[in-house]
DNA sequence: GAATGGACTTGAACAAATTACG
DNA sequence: CGTAATTTGTTCAAGTCCATTC
């Protein structure tokens, strides 16, 4: 409770505002609530659900065992699921075959299941020609009929795609219900593949005021129940067939209760700040402790500060991919060199995190930690725990007591938003506007480094590198006959003396810069791209780094705050961009 | 405490829209 | 102007963390 009153207090004191009134600013400060709860009014139209099933045409034929077989509607569409893939590298893998046809015979009359016993023995490649031309056909629709369809899509988001939260029209994130298909998880999935079943309007939790407009179900239907929960957040819930969990629609990253919200993790994170070097004592300290779970306790924490790693919740085997974080960790995901090269105590960390990203990274350690990791993989096998006495329970009770509302991903946020406002500070020369992004952009990218957000590489990367050099060479040679030019310009002038080839030069001058500008912003493009290339900036851009931070970058080195953030960034980070001075510190 | 459920944030992949280019 | 490259937006899976129950 205690906790609960001090963020109030602390949301009362920092007039937390977007573009709004005075008058609006003063009705928001009112709507929060101590007691919990989020709001007062909600009323909303409902999601939009899937379309139903289009059957094939006739002439699109499936195939088993070389012949032709119509098949009953609800198998056809499951069918189609997998067609639609065939391209995917998903329909290769054992595992998703298995868990695909498995699911997709409970969908078959039971003529069709006698029939068809071998996956192998399917051909849905005319079915897969037929929805690549339809993509096709899409492609090539005309002006009008391309406009048809986004003045419909404009009318379901005016109708649905917003909703009334107390006094404030907000824009919801997700108001179309999830269609069937397959299901993809990410890394080595025991389900994937499975079919990710049709939601129903009696699969739909409603959540609205009582003394609001309740959402209509479709006609002939019901929903599974309408509550008036203002406890959460979410507008409507269903459960997934495939974990059993339960997925939700809730409000845009623009609304008042994501950004409130977003704007109290990093006021979380700026508390840590006055306190880390505090706890970075006492954890080292812990590293001394005759308790062993303290010193587990005491790396792991060393881990998620020093690495930014995840807190590592335990998963139910076989559920999910095998991926772990920092307190789940296996004997078999480090390695220690008491020496490698000209380095002591090093730690070689690979394993799989979150999405089944890999985490490689050789880090020297102080030596009592090494000591440490030494003594903790004592008599045990690869597969062991190598925190055995240690869970996120454990752990962000522990941080709990250090500092109030202080969890294993405090440490992430704080991390990636000092390192930001740090490198500006490092990187930032008072030179052109597009070196000024450059040097941002390496902030940014150092950030995503430590958080390990990494994307495939674009399949298009080597030849964009390519073109760009080429354009580069272009303006190289561009500029050096320019200059030849401008040499001429200038003879010429000193031979005549006269007004014209005067202008002249100062053309040809004109022209050198103009190019040498150009030239040093495709240069300064390419290092960007170079650098960029298997690195994803957008992660730690939108979750981890404090927009302020930018903000305030922004207005002291007079670069353009469109330069940072496009519009829907501008939206979700509104309350930043009003609220952040040019002398803002994290 | 361990297991479970629930709510919410974070994350990469993919699709659509926009911009750059020949 | 049509096409290709790039950026922006959407999707939905996969985490974190907290509350509740036994």
């Amino acid at each position: 409770m205690t906790q609960i009153l001090s963020i109030q207090n602390i949301l009362k004191k920092a007039s937390f505002s977007t573009d709004m009134k005075e008058s609006q600013r003063v009705m928001w400060e009112e709507e929060r609530y101590t007691d919990g709860s989020k709001w007062r009014f909600l009323e909303h139209k409902g999601p939009v659900f899937a379309p139903p099933y289009e059957p094939l045409p006739d002439k699109v034929r499936f195939y088993y065992d070389g012949k032709p077989m119509k098949l009953s509607a609800p198998a056809e569409e499951v069918a189609t699921f997998f067609a639609k893939m065939l391209d995917h590298e998903y329909t290769t893998k054992d595992i998703f075959r298995k868990n695909f046809f498995k699911d997709w015979r409970k969908e078959m009359t039971s003529e069709e299941k006698s029939k068809i016993t071998d996956l192998n023995k399917c051909n849905f490649s005319d079915m897969n020609e037929y929805f690549k031309a339809q993509s096709e056909a899409r492609k090539q629709m005309s002006k009008e009929e391309k406009q048809k369809i986004k003045e419909e899509n404009e009318r379901l988001l005016q109708e649905y795609g917003f909703c009334i939260m107390d006094n404030h029209k907000e824009r919801i994130g997700n108001f179309r219900i999830e269609p069937p298909g397959l299901f993809r998880g990410r890394g080595d999935h025991p389900k994937m593949g499975m079919l990710k079943r049709r939601i129903r309007p009696e699969d739909i939790i409603i959540n609205c005021s009582k003394d609001s407009k309740h959402p209509k179900p479709p006609p002939g239907t019901k929903w599974k129940e309408v509550r008036h929960d203002n406890k959460v957040t979410w507008l409507a819930s269903w459960t997934e067939n495939i974990q059993g969990s339960i997925k939700y629609i809730m409000l845009n990253p623009s609304s008042r209760i994501k950004g409130e919200k977003d704007w109290q993790k990093y006021e979380t994170a700026r508390r840590l700040k006055k306190c880390v070097d505090r706890i970075r004592n006492q954890y080292r300290d812990d590293w001394k402790s005759k308790e062993m779970r303290i010193r587990q306790r005491a790396v792991a924490l060393y881990f998620i500060d020093k690495l930014a790693l995840r807190a590592g919740n335990e998963k139910e085997e076989g559920e999910t991919a095998d991926t772990v974080g920092c307190c789940s960790l296996r004997v078999e995901h480090i390695k220690l060199y008491p020496k490698m090269d000209d380095q002591e105590y090093v730690v070689e960390f690979d394993f799989l995190g979150k999405d089944s990203i890999r985490y490689y990274n050789r880090i020297p350690v102080e030596k009592r930690v090494f000591k440490n990791l030494q003594l903790f993989l004592e008599n045990k096998q690869p597969e062991d725990d190598l925190f055995d006495r240690l869970n996120t329970s454990i752990l962000n009770k522990h941080l709990q007591e250090l500092m109030d509302g202080l969890t294993a991903k405090v440490f992430r946020t704080y991390n990636a938003s000092i390192t930001l406002q740090q490198q500006l500070k490092e990187l930032t020369s008072d030179d052109s506007i597009p070196a000024k992004i450059l040097s941002y952009n390496r902030a940014n990218r150092a950030v995503a480094i430590l958080c390990n957000h990494q994307r495939a590489p674009p399949k298009t990367f080597e030849k964009s590198m390519q073109n760009l050099q080429t354009k580069i060479d272009e303006k190289q040679n561009q500029l050096s006959a320019a200059r030849k030019q401008l040499k001429a310009a200038k003879a010429d002038h000193k031979a005549s003396h006269d007004d014209k080839s005067k202008k002249a030069v100062e053309v040809k001058r004109k022209a050198v810069q103009r190019i040498e500008e150009q030239l040093m912003k495709l240069q300064v493009q390419a290092t960007d791209r170079e650098e960029n290339k298997q690195i994803a900036l957008g992660t730690s851009k939108l979750n981890y780094l404090d927009p302020r931070i930018s903000v305030a970058w922004c207005k002291k080195c007079d670069v353009p705050i469109e330069k940072i953030y496009n519009k829907t960034q501008r939206e979700k980070f509104a309350w930043a961009i009003d609220m952040a001075e040019k002398d803002y510190e994290f």
